[in-house]
DNA sequence: CTGAAAGCGCTTACAG
DNA sequence: CTGAAAGCGCTTACAG
């Protein structure tokens, strides 16, 4: 059986294609004997129609590009089937891409969705921005940046989370537990704006609670050894409680900690951004400051469609991080 | 600007639309010239064919429906990337989709990439088969199945994994390091046909080496407790090596193991199925039985896309399991 | 080597 | 309330 189209609906029903379509569509007056064996034959053949032909007359394809950095990283699987979730409620496909590797697969990817003529795409921006992604935009196509903002795209609205709430009641839980110290470790050197948003929220928390001389900011590169050394630096300066702005840091230093036999959550106490699975499976369990991606995910994905749908010119949004304190952080001894 | 269509570059290249097409399908014969021409004013314009469309023409949309559990879950989202990886790589669209939730709402992607016309579906399958994923394969749409099969598709083919090879070296090892009791944990008990494979695996080569009366076979439900139970019954009735048939098991077992204050690795051994990133974070690090989940990914798409292109009839592939010996299996007393 | 025409499966004015 | 016709952006025989 191939695939069954209008005109096969409309003779065995008896009656013009056109009838059937404003059937379907509900548009213009029908009578019910017609519409019933409309819906008959409908059901007779499992009649789908042809989006594809339907989208090149009403040039609407329900169907939207999704680009993230790697869809094997679980903040972004969390991310994208959120994002998808919201889109299908709403009758829209979504196309899933992968931008990490090279800018090259990134181009093929939105090449490739551009030819299926999307109606927009909702996309976690690079660095370096690509052709293809210049292309997007310059179409006029709808775009929404969610999670991360790049710079040179002004125009366009971003769905991101603000880290100032849960990185205060982080900073709040540790000084009431009797820190007098407190560190952080900012990730590797990037040109990511969130990074640098988050260590500003830091530096400007922690310095007016604990003062500025007890604060102790550090960033690291992407080895092992690095984040190593950094924990070593601060653990000997007798700083008890970290914050992680980079949760990659953060496992590293988990994994460093435990295997050098120190006890999390006594003699020391971590608090991690991102709430990955991996931070409630552990022993203790890590706390977080969690970004709220569900959250990211389904407000992107409406205000897109609100852009798709009524044209309409949506602004950006900051999602409140949140403080989700575990068994990680003790108290000071 | 809106999207350019081959009547523009016709226009611009001041030639007829047919031959455009020719000149960029590169059929029939063309002037160097007019070839040229045509190059120009696709550069020009930043032209990119209408794939929907070029579909109606040809009856070929290039695109693919993926159907997932849950892209949140590590393993499928490997997966998914593989698959995704060769298809693109080969000029394919995939629409990616999440099964779990509930039979609805597989049915309404289901329905809406059969409505995208798409080319034929690489399916995860599940227990309960859906009225849509009957109508697709009675549509006569090219189906895959990877990593499970189910039954009632018996024409369907599938690249799934063989736990046979991993097992057997799991069991060496374990049998080399002076065991003499080995334990299975076989998981919930689902009406998955690969969790009874590797039962049955792990029955038969466990009494070759070990003699019947030394292997212990314990399922578990879905709460943490009643995975704690089989542990402490196994432990108590001297079992110090268990494999793990099914991954959230052994992360269940491993945190417990930890919060006692066993040593793992030393006063515990452990293997698990499933190489998943968690498992290289802990400390030891936990030996595991892959699934070689890429290589299913991968030949899972070449094949689906024999049947595509080629129209040819596959056969199915299971990929052979391979034993990763980490620091979580210790030698025996 | 090139162009005019038909048609893929739909929707939507336009007549009736 | 219903049908015939045009057209969305392409490709592909069919003429020249």
């Amino acid at each position: 059986m191939a695939y069954v189209t209008i005109r096969d609906v409309a003779k065995r029903a008896g009656i013009s294609v056109s009838t059937v379509s404003r059937a379907l569509n509900g548009t213009g007056r029908i009578s019910a004997k017609t519409k019933k064996a409309v819906e008959q034959a409908v059901a007779d053949l499992n009649y789908i129609p042809d989006s594809r032909a339907q989208a090149m007359r009403s040039s609407k394809t329900r169907t939207v590009g999704l680009l993230v950095p790697d869809i094997r990283n679980g903040y972004f699987a969390d991310l994208a089937y959120a994002v998808q979730d919201t889109l299908l409620k709403a009758g829209y496909c979504t196309f899933i891409g992968t931008s990490s590797e090279n800018v090259a697969k990134q181009d093929a990817f939105l090449t490739n969705i551009l030819s299926q003529h999307i109606d927009g795409a909702i996309i976690v921006p690079q660095g370096d921005s690509s052709d293809a992604l210049r292309l997007l935009i310059d179409r006029k196509l709808p775009v929404m940046f969610v999670d991360r903002i790049v710079e040179g795209f002004p125009e366009v609205p971003v769905v991101d989370s603000d880290p100032v709430p849960g990185m205060r009641d982080a900073l709040k839980d540790i000084h009431r537990r009797g820190f007098d110290k407190v560190g952080y470790v900012s990730g590797p050197i990037l040109d990511s704006v969130s990074l640098r948003e988050r260590e500003l929220a830091f530096r400007q928390l922690a310095s007016q609670m604990f003062g500025e001389e007890h604060c102790f900011v550090e960033s690291t590169g992407f080895e092992q050894s690095s984040c190593e050394s950094v924990i070593r630096r601060m653990h000997s300066s007798g700083v008890k409680a970290i914050i992680f702005g980079y949760s990659p840091d953060a496992i590293r230093a988990m994994s460093m900690i435990i295997s050098e036999g120190i006890r999390l959550g006594d003699e020391m106490s971590m608090v991690s951004f991102d709430d990955l699975e991996l931070f409630r499976l552990t022993t203790p369990q890590i706390s977080v400051i969690s970004q709220q991606v569900q959250e990211i995910g389904h407000k992107g994905a409406r205000l897109f469609l609100d852009m798709v749908e009524h044209h309409r010119k949506v602004s950006s949004q900051h999602i409140k991080t949140v403080y989700v304190p575990r068994g990680s952080v003790g108290n000071a001894a």
